[in-house]
Parts: structure tokens; sequence; C-alpha cells
RNA sequence: GCCGCCUUAGCUCAGUGGUAGAGCAGGGCAUUUGUAAUGCUCAGGUCGGGGGUUCAAAUCCCUCAGGCGGCUCCA
């Protein structure tokens, strides 16, 4: 979940927790023998957590959250104390709480200090409100497991998340928040709009489309592929599988070989499933002499590559085990890398607002503290990246030591309709690969010159840029995406002929059209279109038929009136062309 | 992968030891309808898979799979 309201974050940080320490204090009055690990606030509200062989069930959680509003309203003031760290550590001791010995022991200097309020007494730095009261309204949300300090070695904890405000109406409001996130979960919608599926049969994370999610994947790639060409790039198609001799080469079974899925033996190779695309291209350039004079190449292909993923971490469309990148590699010679760069972002930046998206953030990342490459390198490549984002006039964040140790990259974020950010295009710099697979070319002077690569994703993953705007239209597609875009209504069998005259000609024109001959009354067949969330219904009757109209409805704002059928073309035609936000 | 919870009809969900239910969706019939749900009727489940306890298991136990919430991870 992204940040509640930006601005606020930082005002409810003490709040959140003094609620933690309400939390804790509820917990140790209904269950004295659990032991307290840390309650932090966090982005959205707070967490405690507890050391208990028995989980928390959902009861649990009632009573808790009763007590805790007891606690509140008894208004108890929250008592800043110090105490001398062996002091400190005796009382812990005393009361069996070995979490928060281990902090102690872990604290610089010989005073810690203590928040009290009534009988509850913890450890911690504050600062805090100044008495529970100040708390008006409080919820529990969840309970999930945690490692003690992180670490999968040490203890499970029980982890507890609450939120809480100053007042009903905002945790109102919140709570509404959540509502929404939920009712727009592509997971949720993916079923009700018949979208896509995953299957048990087949396996974990692996995406099933179908007919209508099928139907806006192949706009998106058509879109892509089409934007590409216009920009001079050409499309690839690489296998699925190689030799793990290639993978050797580009060191993926190194560094990334607990992604990789088992190998396949065949006759006397070891075949790979490809997590990758970019050793793909790479063999395609060293297939014979590159000259100065055919860079740049900018090879693009929507890639299908497979990563094991842990299966605890895989989450619908966002995160999956087999997924399509809308994949790039430029290969290009030191001088041409300011303009390539430039060219991408902007690129980038074009795609994603013809999705609909118009906030970004961008970042840049420096490198890291182990690198391949020079630092000359290192330094150029950064320096174009940087004119490359100042060029689209957005501004950006440094991310110090966050690229990858093969080069320097921009990462673009996108918000959403609920103002949540995504990841999605990546522009990177690669000093490793041409390295690894001695990537040539001849220069100007007959020279061997290496070339500099560039990986370079738009959306990133289909699948997961699919989900991402499922959930930012809400399953309401913009016209140009919608996989039904029209659906044809006729009110009574008297207007079948008619309504499949319509049907054929809008399918002819090549829209995306259904009818609804079913044996329903109109509000049915509207209810039922409505629902699907197609963005226009034409709905036809004795009177069109009569005339030759047809009476237009659009989806969420009701009847447009009627129109003659070539008016309705006409206005189709338009809406076609209008990308971006509109619908 | 780890911890916890969940898995009953296509979907949403009742049903806690005595051999399965509702609404929606689907099929059929009637109805021929004017902008978000016409009525009647029928069909649909080896209760996620396997094993165990019991005279008897959707219900209790074990195990596997999948999902959910987190943790960790996401060069």
């Amino acid at each position: 979940m992204q940040n509640f309201m930006n601005e606020k974050i930082e005002d409810l940080q003490p709040f959140w927790h003094t609620t933690s320490h309400i939390l804790a204090h509820a917990v140790k009055d209904l269950y004295p023998e659990v032991k307290l690990g840390t309650g932090p606030a966090i982005e959205n509200g707070f967490y405690y957590d507890f050391y208990r062989l028995q989980p928390f069930t959902p009861e649990d959680l009632k009573r808790i959250e009763v007590r805790m509003k007891e606690i509140a309203a008894a208004g108890l003031p929250m008592v800043r104390e110090e105490r001398d760290k062996s002091e400190a550590e005796e009382f812990f001791r005393k009361t069996g709480e070995n979490f928060k010995l281990e902090i102690i022991k872990e604290l610089p200097g010989d005073k810690v200090t203590f928040y009290r309020q009534g009988e509850f007494i913890d450890l911690c730095a504050g600062p805090h409100l100044e008495s529970t009261g100040k708390v008006k309204a409080l919820t529990l949300l969840s309970v999930a497991a945690s490692y003690w300090r992180a670490d999968e070695k040490r203890e499970s904890m029980q982890r507890i998340y609450g939120i809480s405000f100053p007042d009903q109406a905002a945790l109102d409001e919140y709570l509404e928040r959540l509502k929404e996130i939920k009712e727009r979960d592509h997971r949720r919608l993916g079923v009700e709009l018949d979208l896509y599926s995953f299957q048990d049969e087949a396996g974990p994370g692996l995406v099933f489309w179908h007919p209508k999610g099928a139907a806006v994947r192949h706009i998106m790639e058509e879109y892509l592929i089409h934007e590409q060409q216009k920009r001079g790039y050409q499309i690839l198609y690489t296998p699925h599988l190689s030799d793990e001799h290639l993978w050797q080469v580009s060191g993926h079974l190194d560094f990334y070989r607990q992604y990789i899925f088992p190998a396949l033996e065949t006759e006397n190779r070891r075949l790979l499933v490809k997590p990758m695309n970019c050793p793909g291209h790479i063999l395609i350039y060293k297939n014979r002499l590159r000259s100065y004079r055919e860079l740049p190449l900018r090879w693009a292909e929507m890639g299908t590559v497979y990563r094991l993923e842990k299966s605890g971490v895989l989450h619908g469309l966002l995160r999956v085990r087999g997924f399509t990148q809308d994949d790039a590699h430029i290969f290009c010679r030191p001088e041409d890398l300011d303009k390539e760069i430039k060219d991408a972002v902007s690129f980038a930046l074009d795609v994603l607002r013809t999705f609909g998206f118009a906030e970004f953030e961008i970042f840049l990342s420096t490198r890291p503290e182990k690198f391949v490459g020079s630092e000359g390198n290192w330094e150029r490549a950064t320096d174009a990246l940087k004119k490359g984002v100042e060029a689209v006039g957005i501004a950006y964040r440094v991310d110090p030591g966050e690229g990858v140790f093969y080069g320097p990259k921009i990462d673009i974020k996108i918000k959403d309709a609920l103002g949540r950010s995504w990841q999605c295009s990546t522009i990177q710099v690669d000093f490793n690969l041409p390295e690894r697979f001695g990537l040539s070319f001849i220069n100007s002077e007959g020279k061997e010159e290496q070339p500099i690569m560039i990986h370079r994703a738009l959306l990133g993953s289909l699948e997961r840029f699919f989900g991402v705007l499922v959930e930012h239209y809400k399953g309401a597609f913009p016209f140009w995406l919608a996989p039904v875009q029209l659906a044809v209504l006729p009110i009574t069998e008297k207007e079948s002929d008619y309504a499949q005259k319509v049907f054929e000609r809008l399918t002819k024109d090549g829209f995306r059209v259904m009818i609804d001959n079913s044996d329903e009354k109109i509000s049915k067949k509207i209810r039922r279109a409505e629902l699907e969330k197609i963005p226009f219904l034409a709905i036809l009757g004795k009177r069109e038929q009569e005339a030759g109209t047809v009476s237009l409805r659009q989806h969420g704002k009701g009847e447009q009136g009627v129109i003659s059928r070539e008016e309705l073309f006409a206005k189709l035609k338009e809406f076609c062309n209008q990308t971006g936000g509109a619908t």
C-alpha cells in the first residue's frame, strides 16, 4: 500500500507510534505471557511485534481492539523517563522481556528512555503524544508473521497492524480508501471481467489470458511495436530455450541462478528457459561483423521470460513466474549515447502518457560499491542519463550507489488513479555484457571498437502493466483499449435483424463489438453491459429501426441521445484516437 | 522459502461429527419488453488432492497443492 495523503504522514507518526504502545499495553493486559518485540509507526499506521506460541485469532484482535479503546479513552499521560541502562536491563530481566533486553544491549550510551502510560512501561526513544486520550479513532487491520530482527533464522513474531486518527471521520475516510483499493484489485476484477486466470493444474505464477484480457494485451503489443518501428527499432524473436553455456558466458548462471528454472536435459545439451532476453539479442549482434555505419541498432522483442520466483512472493499479475517484457537493446557508439538515452526517456514518457498516466517519478541510480567497467565510462554514462532526464523537464531524484553492478540506470515510476506508484520503465547502460561477449564494431578508422549497450523496457512486464492498468481504470478501459468497445442491444427480437446489421457493419469496420440477443428485458441487458464496463451501448428499438438510428449510451454517463448510424461510426472513429486519460 | 490463516456449485458465501444449501451466473419454457435485475423450471458439488481417527468426517488429525496476509527477496 502506498502513502495515504502524503502531507499528513509526518504529523501522524508520533500519533501512530503512541497507538502502537496502546496496542502493546492492551496485549499485555489480556495476554500477560506474551513477549514484546518492537512497535514502530509505519507509512500507513503502525504495527507491534509479539512473541506468542498460539496465533492471534480474529476474535483476539477484537478483544485487543476493545481494550485499546478503553486505554485511549482513559486518557493516560505518556510519561518519558530516563533510566540507567543497568537499571533498565534489570527491569526487563525481571519482567522476562528478553527481546527488549537484546535491544538495550545494543543501544549506545548508558542511559535509555522509557515511556510509561498507566501500568504499562516500554523502552522507547519517542516522541509520543502527551496522552493516550488524543487517539480518538483506531482499528486493528491484520495480523501477519515477521521474523525477529528481519532474520529468518530468528524467532517468528506475530505482527499486528493497525491505524488510528485524531477523529472518527479521518478513520472512516481511510477505511473508505481501503475499500476502494479492494474494489480495484486486479485479482478481483480479473475474475469479474473474465480477463485472465491462474490455473492450479498449470502451476503458480503462470498467466492464462482469456479472450478479453488477451484482446487488451494484443492492442498493447500492436501499439508498442508500431511506436517502436516509427522510432527506428526493429523487431526480433528469440527462442525461449538456449544452451546453458550461453548463460555461463553472460554471467547469469553465477549471479542469477536462483531465478533460473532447472535445466532441460536433451541429447548432449542442457537447455535453460530464458530469464532474460539480452543474451539472445547479443547472439544476433555477434552473428556477423558490424560496422559503425549500421549503428545504432535498436532491437526490440516482446520477450517472454521465466523466473523462478519464490512461491511466497507471487502476487496476482504484479509478481509472476512467466512474463513478457517489452524489451529492447540498443547497441550504439559512445558518441551516440546521449541522443539514444534522451530519445529513450522521452519515448517512455510518451508511451506511459498514452496509457493514461500523467504523474511520474524518475530515479537516477549511480555507481554502487561493486561495479564492472571503468570509472570514466560510468561517469560518462551517468552524465548521459542525467542529460536525458533533464531534457524531458521532469524533476528526478538521484539514488547514489543504487545502480546495478553493470551500469547506471534510470527508472520511471507512474502514479495511478489512487496516487500509488508503480515501477515501469527502466533504461540501463550495460558495461558488462559487451565485455563478456566481446562485442565490437568496426569504426570509421577501420579499427575494432566496443559498442555501448542500453537495456530498455517501457512498460516493463506486460502482465504487470496490465494489472496496473486494470486497477488504474478500475476495469473500465478507455475506448481504444477496451476488449469490447460497444454492445448492440436490441430491445426485442423484432429488432434483431437490424441489430445484426449494425453489429456486422461495426465489426467490419474493425471495432470490437458484441451483440446481446438474449431473451431479456432491455434494462437487464443494459445492467449486464454496464457491469462489464463496456464503453458504449447501442440500444435499438422499433423507433431506431424505422429511422435507421441508434440510441447511444455511454458507460457511467447514461444516455447520449439518438444519432444516425453514420454519426455513430464517425464518433467511434474519433474515440479510437483518444488515448491518454480519455474514455 | 518462512510464519499464520483460508480452500464447500462457474462466482459470492451458509453449513463444526449423523452421508450437502442459498443468491447470482448457466440450460429450458413462458414473456416481446424503451435505458442498471420478468417469472417459472431444470441442471450443477467424490465439500482442493491423498492418508488417518471414528459405527459415522465438509466438520477432528497428518500430509501435499493452491490462494490470502506478511516476512525475506526483487543482481
